[in-house]
DNA sequence: TATTATT
């Protein structure tokens, strides 16, 4: 299983910067020590150490070993493809000695592979180590990055202390960067930010030390100049926190599915061109590939200017004029592991997308406040719970395009009434034990079985999906029953599902009654 | 002018 290949001679050959394997968007490599050493006070707030007779916590997902020490470091790895466990990895890593503990990130709802990892080693000489052999040095099959070894947030947050610079010239490289920021302190990491082309997005950030350094770059350089070819003068700030980062997203989205702007003229069927009918293949090629669990084909990965495009390609323009944000009171004992994706995948499927948002159409608002002032009083000014219910939304969203990417690109009105049932047999108007069924209402006039069947696929195995029609209209009634074949994904589609807008309304996912219990006696 | 992810 050694796809990767270490030399061990890299190791030693200190003397010079070795060269990163891709020229494009990479970290400036820095003549300071590679990994900057938290204080040993700042690593560790308890005094006391773990008990020796009790075991570490150990979960399905994690790879626990031997005791560690108190000074160890915990590594955060990236650009890991997706199809490789705890496991695989374990090779790689062990060469630099030995690993306490090893896990990789998967989303809590849905199980999916997050594309990175936390790896902490007995000992912390061992991570240093790593950090010098891997960090930046290999790309991992599949990926089109080199993988990315360093101190985990956790260890040292870097919010306080990194900056986003704007206005660059795009010819201006990692390194002029490196020089402009140079006299306020110790740069930890600089980055031009590069489009899938290599070409500088103008903009790069850069991390120092401490918060300090980094306010002083700010006064002194932020408007300080005006680069070359740039429109305004330079601008230097922190960077975005994650929650900022989530919501401008979020804003960028709502610009991609067109509903900030409703007078943005809509992509239309000649979006269709031979170049997206071959992403659309490929991309479907590679969601088989990955649930299927086989490698990823470096140009099967999901470049994210691809996803973009997919979404530009999923707008239907349902308009979108107000917003809420609920809460929901959580499932008590939602413990069960993240459902699976599911085993057969449609071939040809509906647009699940399209009018989907969890987004705030109101323009000129700061995000923040857009999340609580839509017209209608907040539910709960427990602040951060909304916005991270709405982010859980987001998210999911996310990863929906990118689970099933090709579906996005079916054209909106071309549904699945078109094509051929993709569950068949297994189909019938039944339930499965109970906390499997749930109830779905606010659905989509437009919504039939199938459509309502996608949007939930993705918990879990979907054995049946009803929308209730009125006889009289042939209309949809706007609700309809869901069933699953266990209750985690029951419980799993209520998370990501319950509270979600479509269109001008919210879902509302919960438990089916059983049924003693709608007709007492 | 905002990244590939941080339990």
């Amino acid at each position: 299983m050694a796809r990767f290949t270490q030399s061990e001679s890299r190791r030693h050959q200190q003397q010079h910067h070795p060269q990163p394997p891709h020229p494009a968007p990479v970290n400036l490599l820095l003549p300071q020590p590679l990994l900057l050493i938290p204080h040993q006070h700042q690593l560790d707030h308890s005094p006391v150490p773990k008990p020796m007779n009790g075991p570490e916590t150990v979960s399905m997902h994690t790879d626990s070993g031997a005791m560690k020490d108190q000074d160890a470091i915990k590594l955060f790895i990236g650009q890991i493809p997706r199809n490789l466990e705890e496991k695989d990895l374990k090779p790689l890593f062990e060469q630099f000695g030995k690993i306490h503990e090893l896990s990789v990130l998967k989303d809590r709802y849905t199980g999916m592979h997050k594309g990175c990892a936390f790896l902490t080693y007995c000992a912390r000489e061992s991570a240093i180590k790593a950090q010098n052999a891997l960090h930046e040095q290999k790309t991992l099959p599949g990926m089109t990055r080199p993988i990315q070894v360093k101190p985990a947030d956790s260890e040292c947050r870097g919010e306080d202390r990194k900056l986003f610079v704007g206005m660059l010239n795009k010819q201006q490289t990692e390194e002029d960067v490196y020089r402009l920021f140079e006299p306020y302190g110790a740069i930890e990491e600089c980055t031009v930010l590069r489009g899938p082309d290599g070409n500088s997005k103008g903009c790069a950030f850069v991390k120092f030390s401490t918060h300090s350094e980094a306010q002083s770059a700010i006064s002194s350089l932020h408007g300080s100049q005006t680069m070359p070819g740039a429109s305004s003068s330079l601008v230097v700030k922190f960077a975005d926190t994650d929650k900022e980062r989530t919501l401008r997203r979020m804003q960028q989205m709502a610009g991609q599915f067109g509903m900030f702007n409703p007078s943005v003229s809509l992509p239309t069927f000649t979006s269709y061109s031979s170049y997206t009918h071959a992403l659309m293949q490929q991309q479907q090629a590679a969601v088989m590939a990955v649930s299927q669990g086989g490698y990823l084909a470096p140009s099967l990965s999901f470049p994210s200017a691809q996803l973009h495009q997919v979404g530009a390609l999923t707008m239907n323009g349902l308009p979108l004029n107000s917003v809420s944000v609920s809460l929901y009171s959580p499932p008590a004992g939602l413990s069960s592991p993240p459902s699976t994706m599911p085993s057969s995948l449609p071939s040809l499927v509906t647009p699940m997308m399209n009018g989907y948002t969890g987004l705030a159409p109101q323009a000129n608002v700061h995000p923040l406040e857009t999340l609580y002032t839509n017209g209608l009083p907040p539910y709960s000014t427990q602040s951060p719970t909304a916005a991270d219910t709405l982010q859980q939304t987001f998210t999911g969203v996310q990863q929906y395009t990118a689970i099933y990417p090709a579906t996005t690109l079916t054209p909106v009105g071309q549904s699945l009434a078109q094509h051929p049932q993709v569950i068949g047999q297994q189909q019938r108007e039944g339930e499965g034990p109970e906390g499997c069924n749930l109830f779905i209402y606010h659905l989509p006039q437009e919504f039939g079985d199938n459509e309502l069947m996608q949007m939930f696929l993705p918990f879990g195995n979907v054995i049946s999906s009803k929308v209730f029609m009125d006889r009289a209209t042939n209309q949809s009634k706007c609700f309809g029953f869901v069933s699953f074949d266990n209750p985690g994904s029951a419980q799993a589609a209520i998370q990501a599902m319950n509270g979600f807008q479509i269109g001008m309304k919210r879902l509302k996912v919960q438990l089916k009654r059983p049924k003693d219990a709608s007709r007492p006696y």
